[in-house]
DNA sequence: CCAGTGATTCTCT
DNA sequence: GAGAATCACTGGC
């Protein structure tokens, strides 16, 4: 590769369910201007899934959900935090994947600066503190990774050992929707014991 | 463990 | 249009 520009993932990747999309962006690199890592945890949310905020239909909070796919929803919950989804699945469709926990890989001052620590095991993980580190806020709602300054890279050598677990905080439901890189030391939280290498 | 934070939406008028 | 309930979490005990 060398000297070669890698190329993002295009429209056709988020063009697919949000399933698919959750579990293949492990390993992916996400960028925001220059800021960013390795995505190691995301969670789906698909249409007619409880826990989807597209579920009680298109309000203006949500209206980027229903729009087509490869676009950032970003959101504002709990009073505090900021969250970053990627729409998924063909135009319609109002899913997406939330994009959990980075290994932070570029930007890392400027990381650092946003979050008031230099750990970085705590710069990233979480879905509240990657949006806090990379910058995102509403003005990122409706934004293309397709160009410009967000953007999604293919991920680069070995396979990561991808594995499934219920979502986090979305209350007694236990579909395996929530993906994680197994080996990854930057997750939201530790795997549960059962999982554990 | 659990308090705090405030936009969004729901449920009445 | 007002008041209440909800909420895909974090940080400090």
């Amino acid at each position: 590769m060398a000297g070669a520009v890698a190329r993002r993932l295009d429209a056709g990747f988020f063009a697919r369910s949000a399933l698919d999309g959750a579990r293949d962006l492990i390993g992916c690199v996400f960028l925001l201007d220059g800021v960013g890592g390795r995505i190691v945890e995301t969670e789906a949310y698909r249409e007619h899934d409880p826990c989807c905020h597209a579920f009680r239909g298109r309000t203006p909070r949500n209206s980027t959900l229903f729009g087509p796919p490869g676009f950032l929803y970003v959101y504002f919950v709990y009073g505090i935090h900021f969250c970053c989804t990627i729409v998924c699945e063909p135009e319609g469709a109002a899913a997406g994947v939330l994009l959990r926990a980075l290994e932070p890989l570029q930007g890392l001052e400027r990381m650092a600066a946003r979050r008031g620590t230099s750990d970085p095991r705590l710069l990233c993980s979480g879905p509240g503190r990657l949006a806090q580190a990379l910058g995102v806020g509403r003005e990122h709602d409706g934004l293309t990774v397709q160009e410009g300054s967000a953007s999604v890279y293919p991920r680069e050598g070995a396979k990561p050992r991808v594995l499934a677990t219920p979502r986090i905080g979305v209350g007694g439901d236990e579909r395996p929707w929530r993906f994680v890189d197994a080996d990854s030391r930057f997750l939201s939280r530790p795997l549960p014991r059962a999982l554990r290498s």
